[in-house]
RNA sequence: UCCUCGAUAGCUCAAUGGUAGAGCAACCGGCUGUUAACCGGUAGGUUACAGGUUCGAGCCCUGUUCGAGGAGCCA
């Protein structure tokens, strides 16, 4: 009589298998050892499970296998598994008593090991580091956000429709779009799907497009990469007050399952989850009026050695120059002033109410104010900037013409897209959310790089 | 494009202008509860590249390349 073989099982499914023989497949992700015993720590994409081999249980020849085997190698490990506190390894509390152990492969020489490294060394073997703990639960948390943007939005009335990639030349400036070879003919890589959602909205009220988008930008910021995921919401019969409550609502479910599902990601990442609970609606609002004059009071406090006080009555972290947060009506932010302004508060801050001057062609003015539009971008906490940006459109043919024109932009180009105010037009609002941006503030992490499974930046093609 | 900083062993970093070193990784040995284990040993170098100053340069000077952080840019 044959025994039977022990089942195949996940790491994150340990916990309903203690007492019982099981197999994992996976990679060594790091091991140690004492005389006759040898701990491995062994990955499987679910998780890390230490797996404990005990020389005189094993045999001699087993055991020399195990404790002679190479970071990463890949092997599949038999045993019984163990509740124990001891235990490291996410989740964690559980370990395997081995009884058995198969090499698939002998990994010589894995570049990355437990200590530190840097910058370029990592991004070089990218295809590697993704392997890492912190990596892995970044990348856990970003699958995550992603499910939840599609999930939150089919929930509440939207479609998702695919937008185009490749675009013909449509705005003045070219020079931060990604220009390529269409048959002869020039295209560019497509830095939003907005002017087709407006389309769409038109067909199925409530849309979304949802993909990556490029900006050929010589930004070299921890906030800026050349390829990042967007999803970008569109509604017809929306005001931007409307659009607003709409978007606390959709970052907040954004945040809150997160929380929900990625606990043990988090705290891999070592994240003060505390200053995520909170994430609730409703979400503060400043006007650009008084994000000026907030911003012209700090600069003046700051110069002249007063110390501001941020959220929490903490000092303003991060201002290398007072200088820098110099701003006068009409002028847009720049990283140092959203900075500032988003420590003021312990949520996203919304700032309503921009320059028209300073924002896209086609924002909706305010009634009897025509140098503000009805924008809003928010700005996520802890400095990690803006998340979105949106307002509500221009419903009047007429006006978007003159705004073309003011713009020095082809009306030829246009056409269609003015086309859209002549059948039907009525109030719609839309903004665009940036993925990687929000995975980084989720996690607390230094860089959107990070973020991004292979990030594309601007000296950065390679892997 | 601009500003600042950097490049030394596979990795992370030291080294008053005077013999190039440590930790980790690798390799050998020891240890029954390790958590980036620990202890002992071995091996590991065109100091990014080119030129210059000097009796002598990893160090000082000039240029180049590459990288990091920031600014600008980011409808």
């Amino acid at each position: 009589m044959h025994a039977t073989p022990a089942p195949i099982v996940s790491i994150e499914d340990l916990s309903r298998y203690v007492g019982q023989v099981v197999t994992l497949r996976g990679w060594l992700y790091n091991k140690t050892g004492k005389g006759k015993l040898a701990f491995l720590q062994v990955r499987d994409g679910t998780g890390i499970c230490q797996c404990v081999v005990f020389r005189p249980s094993v045999g001699d020849e087993m055991f020399a296998i195990a404790d002679k085997l190479p970071q990463e190698s890949s092997l599949t490990v038999t045993g019984a598994v163990k509740a124990d506190a001891r235990a490291p390894g996410v989740p964690g509390g559980y370990e395997l008593d081995v009884q058995s152990l198969q090499v698939i492969q002998r990994a010589e020489d894995y570049p990355i090991g437990p200590k530190e490294h840097g910058t370029e060394f990592l991004m070089d073997h990218r295809h590697l580091w993704i392997r890492s703990s912190r990596q892995w639960a970044v990348l856990r948390v970003r699958a995550t956000v992603m499910r939840a943007i599609r999930a939150w939005l089919d929930d509440h009335g939207f479609i998702e429709v695919s937008t185009p990639i490749l675009t013909p030349s449509a705005a003045e400036g070219t020079t931060n779009l990604f220009e390529v070879d269409y048959f002869g003919d020039k295209a560019y890589l497509a830095q939003t799907g907005q002017l087709y959602n407006e389309a769409n909205i038109f067909a199925f009220n409530r849309v979304y497009c949802f993909g990556p988008t490029f900006r050929a930008e010589k930004s070299k910021t921890r906030r800026h990469l050349t390829e990042f995921w967007m999803v970008e919401p569109e509604i017809a019969f929306c005001d931007l007050e409307q659009l607003l409550e709409i978007e606390e609502q959709f970052v907040s479910h954004i945040v809150q399952t997160c929380l929900r599902e990625n606990a043990d990601e988090l705290r891999v990442l070592g994240r003060d989850v505390s200053r995520l609970q909170g994430i609730a609606p409703p979400f503060p609002r400043m006007t650009y009026d008084d994000a000026v004059a907030t911003l012209q009071d700090i600069h003046t406090r700051l110069k002249a050695g007063e110390t501001v006080e941020a959220h929490g009555g903490v000092p303003l972290q991060g201002i290398e120059d007072p200088d820098l947060l110099k701003i006068e009506w009409g002028m847009d932010f720049g990283s140092p002033h959203e900075t500032a302004l988003t420590q003021l508060y312990d949520k996203p801050v919304f700032v309503v109410g921009f320059p028209s001057a300073v924002k896209a062609f086609y924002m909706e003015p305010y009634p009897g104010r025509p140098e503000v539009c009805k924008s809003a971008d928010l700005l996520a906490p802890e400095g990690y900037g803006e998340i979105i940006g949106g307002s509500e459109r221009i419903s009047s043919g007429e006006l978007l013409e003159q705004r073309i024109q003011e713009h020095g932009l082809p009306m030829s180009a246009y056409k269609w897209y003015v086309e859209l105010r002549k059948y039907g037009s009525v109030p719609h609002s839309g903004f665009g959310l940036g993925v990687e941006r929000t995975v980084a503030w989720i996690c607390g992490i230094e860089h959107v790089r990070e973020a991004s499974p292979f990030p594309r930046l601007l000296n950065r093609l390679y892997p």
